[in-house]
DNA sequence: TTAAAACCCATGTTATTCCATTTAAAGGAT
DNA sequence: ATCCTTTAAATGGAATAACATGGGTTTTAA
């Protein structure tokens, strides 16, 4: 599985066009690679990113409660309807809907900042303030990270 | 699978003519694109859309209960006698019914709302309202949210 | 006959597509 | 290493198409 990782900086010209970095288009699964889902992210100021594939398994996930009940209504509309799909244009580039500029700060540039399966989009000096915390932050609570088994490494030993 | 994501606020005019938002237009399953079927949410005071083709799964759904009893019985009236089928125009519109409309509190504006594989019309300003209660609740309850395997993965699995 | 629905066409706006240019990265040869 | 060449990526602007909306005309059904 191909990884979001590293970050890029581009510009935001005035029609709100932003180049996709190249790597994180190329990182799209296959079949998913015309277009990006993004919406709020939960805990910052900024955007969330991912591909339409992941949407859909959160999506399925949905069906894990009665069609009519309290629960699939609230997740189903908080979680759906703050989704917006854009499509890349012939030169990798997309344009970002006003309420989510606003809602990041961003006005003439963007940073891309990877994180696995997932990317978000920063205004550059929120971005750089927040990196700094994460990173304090994670040396504090360095020991709470535990490596797991992989999907790939799993497979190998029940082969062996 | 097109799923309806997003949100889009459209004029509804003198007529009681909406543009049913192209997107969403373009998310039915083909050979079912020229209608929308409707009809009061369970849980709110909006009007609940869908495809032709997610009516009949309701309704072979419905053989879950003994075809004589109350359940049947109950379900069968209250789901299937307030459906409301309507054909766009060649722009692309519907004709709201005058008894949704009320029921949902439209006049100028209606929102449509994505929720994956049905979207919910709603007066904007009641909309961003229960668009806010609803994140609330998710964010209490976002444990109860369970990944599946979806349909790809699924195939995959059974294959190995 | 009359009101409502279906159909048709016109318009302003917004998004998409296309092409040209600039910038940056990668590779090869001196 | 340094410079030069080649390729890919990012950027800018203009032409084009799609969409939402307004209004009018015809058809349908009560």
């Amino acid at each position: 599985m191909p990884l979001f990782m590293s970050k890029y900086t581009n510009k935001v010209d005035g029609k709100g066009r932003v180049s996709v970095p190249a790597q994180f288009r190329a990182s799209l699964p296959s079949g998913f690679q015309k277009s990006i889902v993004m919406y709020q992210a939960v805990n910052h100021e900024a955007i969330e990113c991912c591909d339409l594939l992941h949407i859909e398994k959160v999506n399925d996930s949905l069906e894990g409660f009665a069609p009519y009940s309290d629960e699939h209504d609230e997740f189903s509309l908080a979680l759906m309807s703050g989704l917006t799909e854009l499509c890349f244009d012939g030169n990798g580039r997309i344009i970002l809907p006003q309420e989510l500029m606003e809602y990041a700060g961003i006005t003439n540039f963007a940073t891309f900042a990877g994180k696995g399966k997932t990317f978000q989009i920063w205004e550059p000096g929120a971005f750089k303030l927040e990196l700094d915390i994460a990173r304090r932050k994670v040396k504090e609570k360095k020991d709470l990270l535990r490596f797991r088994l992989n999907k790939t490494e799993r497979i190998i030993k029940d082969e062996s």
